[in-house]
DNA sequence: CGATCCTATTTCCTATAGGAAATTTACTAT
DNA sequence: ATAGTAAATTTCCTATAGGAAATAGGATCG
């Protein structure tokens, strides 16, 4: 009658269990619809439907519902009234511009404060980090974990700067779903990679106007690439229903 | 098929839909709530009851239950495992800090892009308003309208950004509901409204850079005025649990 | 053929019910 | 008297039920 395969689990990590305290439900669903929506796997701009979602998820449609109202606070979905919600939908190339122009206002402050900010350890992390991703690939697969790994790159610098305003803007605006939609088949991840590691590099020597500078010139390429496909014609420019 | 002449018949009979077509229970409950923390009607810290809470406002305790899964998304609430929800601490220094830091990289910009982007129609009306608010009286109502009358400026000018991610962040911030929160019991010397002027006259003038300095002027002071309250101990700090 | 209205089904939204965890109360033993 | 424990009560969390709105399907009319 309620959820058999969590009920599953549970009896297979008792162990486990009995060390943590089990969270709530919500928090799982929560969990499990973010994870959906950053990765692409619920449409923006489409319509929600609680019932099938929570069947599919094995649970009742509460928790579903105050999972997506606690997403609905976060930017990631769209409350239609009596209509349920909508994937926060994604944008065309004006407001691409506008976002670029926003971040340009906060990554570089980031970078310079996680150059002041990072201790040893965090700031080799995050130089491994960068050098690990970005292969370039053209298949799909690769192309899902490079838009992760430049999502991942940039919300560890974010979380760096020590500021949870900052980061917060950052992850709601979920600027890597849109770039990558917009312009996914340009090589996106092999031309930032290089990029990545010298942002890296600032921040590991600890220079802050190196390292906002390092942000700002990835910021303004990544700009100029996407131009340069769309004026190159290879993508038509998505309506906004 | 949206008709222009369409909208403007629905906005026209907009008001009569409101009084017939009610909005989800949700939205209501979340409104109430959000005004209880303001005022202190909810007390920082305090253990949130659900049950006696959907007694209190007469509805069902899903609702309320879904407008808190909200709230904790916004920050005001923080969630429990399975021992509900307390009332978000006041914000510290600390924090408080990283916000005004977050401003101090947004606003700027977004006053010059007001001073490049607005019409003459809406500089005066931005001056008028500017001059309109700011009573600077004691009294809790007219501490509550000065409240709004600041997160009404400042959100003018950054609709006047033409910059919808910069708008939305700062909206999100919710400063002025902090700082409401922190000096709700009337003590903010609302010497803010010759700086408003200020600002306004700048864009007014269309110069982007007076405009900016302006704003970072507005908010360093602000930040200082704030510095001043807590070393003068009318204000504690919130320990970390 | 297209538009409007009416019916049927789906889907949302709120209330209620019940199991499980947490808290309080009461009790026992040292 | 106090610490520890067990029972009782409260409260949370999830599932389910049912009324109300919205969507879809179909028929009638222009």
């Amino acid at each position: 009658m309620e959820h058999p395969d969590l009920i599953d689990a549970m009896n297979a990590t008792q162990a486990a269990q009995r060390l943590t305290a089990r969270q709530p439900l919500v928090d799982d669903v929560h969990a499990v619809l973010v994870d959906m929506l950053m990765n692409h796997a619920l449409e923006p701009g489409s319509r929600l439907n609680i019932d099938s979602m929570a069947r599919n998820l094995g649970v009742s449609p509460t928790p579903v519902r105050e999972a997506l109202a606690r997403m609905e606070a976060q930017g990631l979905v769209v409350k239609e009234p009596r209509r349920s919600y909508i994937v926060a939908p994604l944008i065309g190339l004006e407001d691409l511009r506008a976002l670029i122009d926003f971040r340009l206002l906060i990554e570089p402050a980031a970078a310079a404060a996680a150059a002041l900010n990072a201790s040893p350890d965090e700031a080799t992390a995050l130089q491994t980090f960068a050098r690990s991703g970005g292969s370039g690939d053209q298949d799909a697969t690769s192309n899902r974990l490079d838009m992760v790994y430049d999502a991942t790159f940039h919300d560890i610098i974010a979380k760096l700067s020590n500021n949870s305003w900052l980061r917060e803007s950052l992850l709601r605006a979920r600027s890597h779903l849109h770039m990558y939609r917009l312009y996914h088949h340009a090589k996106q991840a092999a031309a930032t990679k290089p990029e990545h590691v010298a942002i890296a590099r600032a921040i590991a020597q600890g220079d802050p106007d190196a390292a906002a500078e390092a942000m700002r010139t990835h910021l303004t390429t990544a700009m100029r690439r996407i131009d340069d496909v769309f004026a190159s014609g290879e993508l038509k420019l998505q309506k906004p229903r």
